[in-house]
RNA sequence: GGAGAGAUGGCUGAGUGGUCGAAAGCGCUCCCCUGCUAAGGGAGUAUGGGUUAAUAGCCCAUCGAGGGUUCGAAUCCCUCUCUCUCCGCCA
């Protein structure tokens, strides 16, 4: 959510940013309701201090014993015209609020213009692919011919987009994962956190994901209302939800290893072929709450933690930063790490680290005391993935295997497999 | 799943229809007094919104949430949520 302030005495900058994404704001219809919504409110905080007064007159009146009729009259009148205006204050705040939260964020100015992914700007690339003396097989191949990925399996049970996994490629995503909480934890200060993958609607508007993006989230059919949450970011980020954090606690990191549930409404025919896009994947994901002035800071470093993963298992890949167009709902600015896969011999996304600024936070009402006297303000939030688990396997298995078919284990990760170097069929 | 109790400001805890946004205590902040690691006196100390140059005033809202009764609700009624205790069940 935009600062309502903002939204009042600067709307020519917030529209003009909104454009970079193309996204048109409906400054008129804000504009009018806006003025609709302030004359209604004075009046009716106006009819309600008259109906305070009267009712303290009244109760003074009653305890002197005078008569007290006429003023109850009076009242009556005055009741149904505070509550007509009570309804259509509510009305109107109701529909200012819908609008509201339809709006993306504010982009950041470093974010650079463009429409679509095709604009993102790479900023750095580390290690360079490597070459093969044999033809590199995707991870479908690979996982196919070890006897250690069935699709067909997966769709008897769920349907398209799920994967079993057996053996060796079953231990090495749980290794990778470990490997990733490990290093998050041990290296780089996160706090481990373990949350529900089962949340309410609240949440979901809290980071963004509703009421906007429902059809991307698979919604539990109970009385309960109950949905699959999409990243950890949704539990995580909402732990502080409705909180005034003091100074002194700031600023938290926090590294949670959960599924992921994403229904992929409408991207029906991309990447049908493999785990690349699941209904279902595990990810570990980074999540930082911040002081406004720390959050700049802040996303060079988790992304800097995201990269640490992927160079530790010697996988090539670059930083991009997205586009005007590209970057997310509740986002201000995001860099994405792309990973080299040799099996579709380009770089695909594994990580996006995003700064949400203050927009998940006033949603969620997440605030801070900056001082002993000072009103509490919204935090700033960021999150980024750290990194996908599913895709991390892929790039294993399509950078370390061997012209016969085996996958060889990245030695960070020998320990946690019993110090097996290569995965066999 | 069954039975019961509860939800009030940073904390403890009063308050069952009328100057209650809320007593008191604790904590915290500032000032005064005091020559000393103490005590005493005074003032202040919630959040959101509106208005505003203003985190100065003023106004509105908020006593778990949402409805209702009433001229008037922390107080009465209804629904829901959560917490605690006991029993049952389970990982």
């Amino acid at each position: 959510m935009l600062d309502p302030k903002r939204l009042r005495t600067d709307l020519d900058t917030v529209v003009a940013n909104l454009a970079r994404r193309g996204f048109d704001f409906p400054a008129d219809e804000f504009v009018q309701l806006e003025a609709r919504r302030k004359t209604l409110q004075q009046e009716t905080e106006q009819l309600r201090a008259q109906r305070n007064d009267s009712a303290k007159a009244i109760g003074m009146a009653k305890a002197k014993g005078e008569d007290i009729a006429p003023l109850l009259e009076a009242q009556q009148s005055a009741k149904a015209k505070l509550e007509a205006h009570d309804n259509e204050l509510a009305d109107i705040t109701a529909s200012l609020q819908s609008l509201q939260l339809g709006v993306p964020n504010l982009l950041d100015d470093s974010v650079p213009a463009g429409k679509s992914e095709d604009d993102n700007v790479e900023l750095r690339t580390w290690s360079t692919p490597a070459a093969f003396d044999f033809e590199a097989r995707d991870h479908v191949a690979l996982g196919e011919a070890l006897g250690q990925l069935d699709f067909e399996a997966a769709s008897k049970v769920s349907g398209s987009r799920f994967a079993v996994m057996r053996g060796g490629l079953a231990s090495l995503q749980r290794a990778l994962i470990q490997f990733m909480l490990d290093t998050h934890t041990q290296q780089h200060g996160y706090t481990e956190v373990y949350v529900p993958y089962l949340v309410q609607p609240d949440a979901l508007q809290g980071t963004g994901q509703l009421p906007k993006f429902a059809d991307d989230l698979f919604a539990i059919d109970d009385e309960r209302q109950f949905y699959l949450i999409p990243t950890a970011e949704v539990p995580v980020t909402n732990m502080v939800r409705e909180q005034v954090l003091e100074a002194a606690a700031l600023p938290l990191q926090f590294v949670a290893h959960t599924p992921c549930f994403r229904s992929e409404a409408g991207s029906y025919g991309q990447d049908t072929r493999g785990m690349i896009r699941q209904h279902q994947f595990e990810k570990v994901e980074l999540v930082h709450i911040v002081p406004p002035a720390q959050s700049d800071a802040a996303l060079e470093a988790l992304t800097s933690h995201a990269e640490a993963i992927l160079q530790a298992l010697e996988l090539p890949y670059r930083v991009v930063a997205l586009c005007a167009g590209d970057v997310g709902f509740s986002a201000r600015k995001t860099y994405d790490l792309e990973v080299w896969l040799p099996g579709q011999q380009r770089y695909r996304e594994i990580s996006s680290c995003s700064n949400c600024g203050d927009f998940q936070a006033r949603r969620m009402s997440a605030r801070w005391r900056p001082g002993n006297d000072q009103k509490p303000e919204p935090l700033h939030t960021l999150n980024g993935s750290g990194v996908a688990a599913g895709r991390a396997l892929i790039a294993v298995m399509e950078n370390y295997q061997n012209a016969d078919g085996s996958i060889r284990v990245p030695t960070v990760l020998q320990s946690y497999l019993g110090g097996r170097d290569t995965i066999v069929a």
